[in-house]
DNA sequence: AGCAAGATCGGT
DNA sequence: CCGATCTTGCTG
């Protein structure tokens, strides 16, 4: 398989503000099989630290979100409502939890559904992004234009977390 | 050990 | 708007 420019460690050590909006247009690649599947990135959102309340890592550190505490550029997984697997991107320096949650790629709409018809699950927890046989990002360096609002389903973190325009889509 | 809640989705 | 479905983290 060819790689055009698979993304570096060092892309995801900056702060997920940064890194968010940058991933838009991007390749998601997949390896099924030994078959590569790419999917371009066209929603994401910013969790940002232990201040933000919406963040899984703003209530410290659990063994769920153990891998948001350590350094950019590996897989936070985590399954929601029993059901779907929430696929999410470490950002930033290791001791500062951030991580950009993949909301649609590929034509496929949803956190949820993205992740089940990519096969996405629990086995890809802490794999790494720069070093992974089976996922990756590639820049074909592709920049489209995008919208940014408010995240979604995250009542629970109060007006002044909610409100914040941390969603990036295009 | 028990329990409430959840970064969703699809149907009513 | 509601139920599905089950792991997680908190409480006791």
């Amino acid at each position: 398989m060819e790689e055009v420019s698979r993304l570096p460690a060092d892309f995801f050590m900056n702060d997920v503000l940064e890194v968010a909006p940058a991933l838009i247009g991007m390749d998601l690649v997949i390896c099924r099989d030994n078959v590569p599947g790419r999917f371009m990135i066209t929603e994401t959102e910013a969790y940002r630290g232990l201040e933000d309340k919406a963040c899984h890592a703003s209530r410290g550190e659990t063994p769920r979100n153990r891998v948001m505490f350590g350094k950019g550029g590996r897989i936070y997984v985590y399954l929601i409502y029993g059901m779907y697997w929430m696929l999410n991107f470490v950002t930033g320096e290791e001791g500062n939890p951030q991580a950009v949650l993949i909301r649609a790629a590929g034509g496929y709409g949803g956190p949820g559904i993205l992740t089940r018809e990519l096969g996405i699950d629990r086995s890809f927890y802490g794999e790494d992004l720069a070093d992974s046989g089976r996922i990756w990002v590639e820049d074909r360096g592709i920049r489209p234009s995008f919208r940014q609002g408010p995240r979604i389903g995250i009542d629970y973190a109060g007006e002044f977390w909610k409100n914040k325009p941390w969603r990036y889509y295009i």
